[in-house]
DNA sequence: TTGATAGTACGGATAGAATCGTACAATTGT
DNA sequence: ACAATTGTACGATTCTATCCGTACTATCAA
């Protein structure tokens, strides 16, 4: 049922941000939904559904994503304003990092 | 013996290094060596001292500080260059976060 | 109402992180 | 040479993350 316990933007906390991007597979999912609203299938992963189910929760507990219901599937946002509120540049500093390696 | 390897600059690894700083105590001490150079008992912390070896092992594994002997002192130092030049904008965004609940 | 679709929830397995205490190594001062 | 200082290394423990399969819920379409 989703649970869906969305912190409120002061409630937003760095270390649990950074730890939340720190997995490469949520940094990429997390990348994806940058470009634009998704929903889970969106997703190609190695990982199981009920694994990405995780991943979601973990985003979005920490604030990074937010996730919107409409009929039988989820879209996901990134938490943009709020980040960018509490966290001035950081999305920036990440989504502009040079990739050479860093996947 | 410190077992020092520092990974070169073309092999640091975002989400090393997101995960490296989402942890709240190497955060912190993270945020006090970006002021200046540092030895490890310059560090109050609540966990034990080997437990601090840890940190420091994960720190400079993901490449964030630089850690230099000298006598019977070890020297910690940001890698501030190398971070800037792989993730621009990455540090200062993160030493300016909001700190309202951040911590 | 039946079936397909999209996703969550839960329980369990495995792996990794954080922590501690103790033992050790290297350097320095006496 | 001895003791004190500064830190690492190792092994054990505990806690947390990742991951899967299965079961479930809700919505939509036929």
């Amino acid at each position: 049922m989703m649970n869906d316990h969305h912190p409120t933007r002061e409630d937003l906390r760095l270390p649990d941000v950074l730890l939340a991007l720190g997995n490469p597979i949520r940094l990429a999912a997390v990348k994806q939904i940058a470009i634009g609203e998704c929903i889970c299938s969106d997703f190609v992963t190695d990982v199981s559904k009920s694994t990405m189910t995780h991943h979601w929760r973990v985003l979005r507990e920490a604030g990074v994503i937010q996730q919107r219901p409409e009929g039988r599937v989820i879209y996901m946002s990134l938490r943009r304003d709020d980040l960018e509120a509490r966290f001035p540049g950081l999305l920036s500093a990440i989504f502009n990092a040079d990739q050479a390696a860093s996947a």
